[in-house]
DNA sequence: TGTTTTCCATACGCTACCGTATGCTTTTCC
DNA sequence: GGAAAAGCATACGGTAGCGTATGGAAAACA
């Protein structure tokens, strides 16, 4: 009963060892779970994350994972926390730009979550914001990085010209094209999808 | 074993009384089950889609739902296939239009699906969506819906002036707006949103 | 009225989960 | 090297879900 240690929710991953500063050979889990979780939140959904499958994929049992989490809950907020960091860093960088290039930069936020590259990314996008639909923490963190998102974009808008309501709109247009259209079916519908795009893009972001 | 008579995948709800015409009283759940189910799938998704919870909230138990369907795939086949009349239907009278309202008309496919009014419709169509990701029924579905639906705007936008390639351009960004927004979490983002969503639909839809 | 169908309830076996308890092995630390 | 702690395995109880089997009530039919 009392010969375990004061359990953290999550296992402090700072804990490495402390005098053999360079070894570190033994560690085996501190955040390879969460890591594992994304891969099959992307695949499969949140109802798809679930212990028992999570420890086969990490070559263990359902022993380990509960000496590292507290329960599926705190799996469950530790991947909200680290897709949050994780979109807040890939949004600075895809938003970070060198005056006058806000035009072009703004091209390139729309492509790189265009289907083919980062199917990945675009996958864990559409099951969290599904997972948003039905759970409060995960609504809480979709409503965080949506409005750093848009913030950031409406500034792009901005620097490159437009009046603050023009941008707010645009900004608001941009992420709402890219997510649809991952939502949307519609390789049947033109045979010339490059260009489809292309006149979508310059919709959104030509003045 | 052999007294059941031929069990169809799904009992056809023509066999109604055919003597007494205007009886029909005691016949309980045709394509109630069907009805049902869309409302649950409204708010918890597929995966809410449980064939005991079903039967609870119809006031019966499994024995029954057994006696309508083959198992619990042929009532998800039966959902997918009432929501797609359902759609086709939807978008036949949301894009018919007497000459030369066109474009006010694209303002009110728009409106439609906007947020306040219809969300138990907008619930749903993210709901299939997202079962489209992990099946290849549904996502067949969703195709021929995305394919009509883009179909019936485009001829829209055409009857409205423009080209053929801009109309699909245009009526590809409409509907991935449409969805894209209700994926959103933006509400903190503006505070006069009605303004925000007129400057959108402007955009989709001005020449 | 009695038989056949229709429609539903009950009971069962099975699997997939969650979370806990407990013991075993490997490090870590003294 | 020996105690303590870390990290994991095994076993258990419990729930929820699917699908089947079977019986019973109620309606339709003859």
């Amino acid at each position: 009963m009392e010969n375990k240690p004061v359990k953290p929710l999550i296992k402090s991953s700072s804990a490495k060892p402390r005098k053999s500063a360079a070894v570190a050979r033994t560690q085996l889990d501190p955040e390879r779970w969460v890591d594992e979780a994304i891969d099959v939140l992307a695949r499969e959904g949140v109802t798809g994350l679930r212990v028992e499958v999570l420890a086969k994929r990490c070559g263990v049992t359902k022993g380990s994972f509960y000496w590292h989490f507290k329960d599926r809950q705190a799996l469950l907020d530790a991947v909200l926390e680290q897709w949050k960091i994780g979109r807040i860093r890939d949004i600075e960088k895809t938003t970070s730009v060198t005056a006058g290039n806000e035009s072009q930069q703004l091209h390139y936020a729309i492509e790189v979550y265009g289907a083919s590259r980062n199917r990945k990314g675009m996958a864990i996008e559409l099951a969290v914001r599904d997972w948003a639909r039905h759970d409060t923490r995960a609504a809480a963190i979709v409503e965080s990085v949506d409005l750093y998102r848009l913030e950031c974009t409406r500034k792009l808008f901005v620097a490159a010209g437009m009046s603050d309501a023009e941008a707010k709109s645009r900004s608001l247009l941009l992420y709402a094209c890219v997510f649809g259209l991952s939502l949307m079916h519609y390789t049947q519908f033109d045979d010339n999808l490059a260009d489809l795009k292309q006149r979508i893009a310059e919709r959104i972001i030509a003045s």
